[in-house]
DNA sequence: ATGAAACTGAACCATATGGTTCACTATAAG
DNA sequence: CTTATAGTGAACCATATGGTTCAGTTTCAT
C-alpha cells in the first residue's frame, strides 16, 4: 500500500491537462488579460472561461485581481517550479533505470559470442 | 481563436494527474511489476489497475508485454523529455513576465524617493 | 484432466469535467 | 435615471473518469 497522495501535483497536472488552459497560460504570458478578453480570444463564454481561470488560479497557476467590473488575470506567482521539480524527480527515475537496462545490455554483447548467459 | 490543440499534452498531463498512477511510475522506477503486482501495492482490483496501466501506457509512459499469462509492467521509452521540454517553454514564459514586472518596480523605485527598499 | 492464477472485457455506478443558458448583481457611461 | 458592460452563480447536459463486480479465457501446476 504505498498511496502517497499529493494533492498539490493532482490539481497542477489536472489543470495544465487541458488545452485552452495550456492556452490561457500562453496567452497571460504575453500580457494580463480579463475574462472577457480570454473568452473571446478562445471562443467559449464568459461563464465557461471563468471556471478555466478558477481552475488554474485553484492550481497557483494565474492570479487574478477585480478592478471595478472587471478581473483581470496574469500568471500565478507560483511559477511552475513545483511542476518541473516533480517531473525532473521522475527523469531521474528514468535514467536510473534505463542505465541499468543498458548495463544489462551491454553485458549481453559481451557474453553474446561466448555462452549463452541468460539476464533477469 | 489561439486554440493550438496538442494531444500528446493532453493525454500525457491527464495520466500524470492521478495521484495511483504517479505512485505507479515511481513503483515501476524501482522494478518491473505485473499487473497484479501494482494491483496488491496500491490495494485496487486488477480490473482497476489495468485501466491506469492502460492510460499510462496510452501516455507513453509505460510499456507492457504480456508473457505466458503475467503482464510485465516497465517504464516507457518514452522518458518525461516532452513534458519536461512543455514545461521548460512555460517557466520561460514566466520568467519573461516577471523581469517585465522586475523592471516596472525597479522603475517605481526610481522615481519614488532617494532611499529605496527591496523587492521579490 | 482439474483447478488455481493472471488477465481481459462488458456492464454498471457515482462523481467530475467542460461546456452551455438564463437570471442576477455591480459598475460604468450617457 | 437608464442602459450597456463585465462578471457571477445556479441549473442543466453530455461525456469522461475511477472504481467496482461478474463472467470469461488462457496458461501453469498438479
Amino acid at each position: 500500500m504505498v498511496q502517497f497522495h499529493d494533492a498539490h501535483a493532482d490539481t497542477a497536472f489536472a489543470a495544465l491537462a487541458d488545452a485552452t488552459r495550456r492556452g490561457v497560460l500562453e496567452r497571460l504570458g504575453r500580457s494580463d488579460a480579463s475574462i472577457t478578453d480570454l473568452a473571446q480570444s478562445f471562443g467559449m463564454t464568459l461563464t465557461g472561461m471563468k471556471k478555466h481561470v478558477a481552475v488554474l488560479e485553484q492550481a497557483g497557476l494565474v492570479a487574478t485581481e477585480k478592478v471595478g467590473r472587471v478581473r483581470t488575470c496574469r500568471l500565478g506567482a507560483s511559477r511552475l517550479e513545483a511542476e518541473a521539480a516533480w517531473i525532473e524527480r521522475y527523469r531521474a527515475l528514468w535514467a536510473a533505470r534505463f542505465e541499468a537496462l543498458d548495463a544489462v545490455l551491454a553485458d549481453l554483447k559481451q557474453n553474446n559470442s561466448s555462452n549463452g548467459g541468460h539476464h533477469d
